[in-house]
DNA sequence: CTAGGGTTAG
């Protein structure tokens, strides 16, 4: 008969899940099988990454007559991080049925599930009997309700949280830190990393890819740089060879448009994988170089990596950008291969590229196909797609349509709606849009939104209400705003408007030839010669040459 | 036996 030890050690020695059911069959015989200690590791073998057979895992434990509070915990933190973190929700209630007190470890396992399922009152529901059983004081249990608050998006609590902490260490404040950075508050995130310096907490690996992430996110170089620079002087390594640091410093300066130091830095990477190609391609991608995309994902490819749903995004971006449909064809065949196009995001980026490729009707196809699992960007980029094409009327519709799916639209929605009527010629539709985005949504219009409004008012020749508008707006207008001004008084004859305009942009600072040029043009065509001369004499003054005209082939 | 890691469309 098999003794105890040696079965312990049997199971330490142990490699696989098939060799363990044997071991299990040889406690049966023996009374080892009522025996908690050979069952707890029976238990966490299963539970184990390497093994995984949470079945099995719980089958051994419904076995155990009295399962220790260990054995609780083992399953449940099997069942946190797996498919279903109901499961572990619903064993933590089983636990509590069954007379038995969560304790210091329970609560991070039963935490860490609550951050993972939708609803956010299982959450609430353990926080508070983590605050009756008095756990609050204990790292591991704060950082984990920490993280759970975040997950919900409740982040007063997990700042509150944070603040009122006894206890303190580097994870609550990468917790934090990461919290804010994963929620759009970058500057939190930073501010709150100067803090925790303040305060003599040396950073880790982990708080350094956070803060990074940071930077990503608000566009922070110089913060980025900063960052760097301490991984240089801290380690040796022209490049981290934490994979992962690496990956969020490449991300890092590719987000911030830094591609030649991104690539630089990507090139040294020894050891690379999907994320780490990806952060590379989507920097080209999002900095509109849709050459570099493609190249690069040969060059992944041939490096034996697939492309995922990040990198087929980055890859329909680049087709969108250089119109290139039979390609974009072709990778929408291999996202049906792979992922299928259900995936909003990946619908998406398909309307996009359909709609940026001159395929209406298949980026009309791919939208209906979402179904209910539209959100703001989706139906803007149909939107966009629509009034592009000139079917104005249709874009609007759309946008009506929209509104009353429940979908709130965003400031780029409504650069989606002006743009449709500008395409359109709706001009009272444009000035009534630009009105409702203050007024009824609440947004403050950036210089996009009024260019667009400006540029259909002038176009339609009602300059003096398009100059009312430049007049009253709270931000400086851009030098595309005069132009198209501008132009609207050459297509009108508005000599005396254009006159303002150029004393106006006399005034400022110089911004481009452009502007002088439209101005001496209409001067031109009016035949008021000493205006063309003084207004190219100052053009020259300024020290500005007529720019030449730049394709972009 | 415990907590916190990178890429993502309009």
């Amino acid at each position: 008969m098999i003794q105890k030890q040696e079965l312990l050690s049997l199971i330490e020695a142990c490699r696989s899940v098939r060799r363990l059911r044997q071991l299990h069959g040889l406690m049966v015989a023996t009374a080892l099988v009522r025996d908690v200690v050979p069952l707890s590791r029976l238990i966490d073998f299963c539970v184990d990454s390497r093994h995984r057979d949470i079945a099995y895992a719980r089958a051994l434990f419904a076995r155990v007559p009295a399962p220790t509070t260990y054995m609780w915990n083992s399953v449940i933190r099997g069942l946190s991080d797996g498919d279903e973190p109901e499961a572990a929700l619903a064993l933590y209630a089983d636990m509590l049925r069954h007379g038995r007190s969560p304790d210091h470890f329970t609560f991070p396992f039963a935490l860490k599930a609550c951050s993972r399922v939708p609803d956010p009152s299982f959450g609430r529901c353990v926080h508070g009997r983590v605050v009756k059983a008095g756990y609050e004081a204990d790292v591991y249990v704060s950082s984990t309700l920490i993280h759970m608050c975040v997950s919900c998006g409740d982040i007063p609590s997990a700042t509150s949280l944070f603040q009122n902490a006894v206890n303190r260490n580097i994870v609550t404040w990468t917790t934090m830190i990461a919290g804010y950075a994963e929620t759009d508050r970058a500057g939190e995130a930073i501010r709150l990393f100067s803090e925790m310096e303040l305060e003599g907490v040396e950073p880790n690996e982990i708080t350094m890819v956070h803060v990074l992430v940071a930077c990503a996110q608000s566009r922070d170089l110089e913060t980025g740089r900063r960052i760097h620079a301490r991984l240089r002087r801290a380690g040796a390594e022209s490049i981290p060879s934490n994979l992962v640091l690496a990956t969020a410093l490449v991300g890092m300066y590719a987000r911030c448009g830094s591609l030649k130091t991104a690539r630089h830095l990507f090139d040294k990477m020894t050891v690379k994988n999907e994320v780490s190609w990806n952060s590379m391609i989507s920097g080209y991608n999002q900095y509109g170089r849709p050459n570099e995309v493609l190249q690069l994902f040969k060059e992944m490819r041939d490096a034996g990596l697939k492309p995922d749903k990040v990198t087929l995004l980055s890859l329909l971006g680049a087709c969108a950008d250089i119109g290139a449909l039979p390609l974009g064809q072709e990778i929408h065949a291999c996202v049906e291969k792979t992922i299928g196009s259900g995936d909003v995001a990946i619908g998406t980026a398909l309307v996009d590229m359909y709609a940026k490729t001159g395929d209406a009707p298949s980026a009309l196809q791919i939208f209906a196909s979402l179904e209910g699992r539209k959100d703001v960007m989706a139906w803007t980029s149909m939107i966009l797609g629509l009034a592009k094409h000139g079917h104005g009327t249709a874009a609007i519709d759309l946008f009506v349509e929209m509104t009353q799916h429940g979908v709130a639209p965003d400031d780029i929605t409504f650069i989606a709606v002006l743009t449709a009527c500008s395409h359109a010629g709706m001009v009272d539709e444009g000035r009534k849009y630009l009105e409702a985005m203050e007024k009824l949504y609440g947004m403050e219009p950036r210089m996009e939104h009024y260019g667009c409004v400006v540029d259909l008012l002038s176009r339609a020749g009602r300059l003096a209400e398009a100059e009312r508008i430049v007049r009253s707006m709270p931000i400086e207008p851009s030098t595309t705003i005069w132009s198209s001004m501008l132009s609207g008084c050459g297509i009108h004859g508005d000599v005396a408007l254009a006159g303002r305009i150029g004393d106006q942009l006399a005034q400022s600072k110089p911004q481009g030839g452009g502007t002088s040029v439209l101005i001496s043009n209409i001067y031109a065509g009016a035949g008021r010669w000493q205006e063309v001369d003084e207004a190219r004499r100052l053009m020259w003054k300024k020290g500005l040459k007529k720019t030449h005209g730049c394709s972009s082939i």
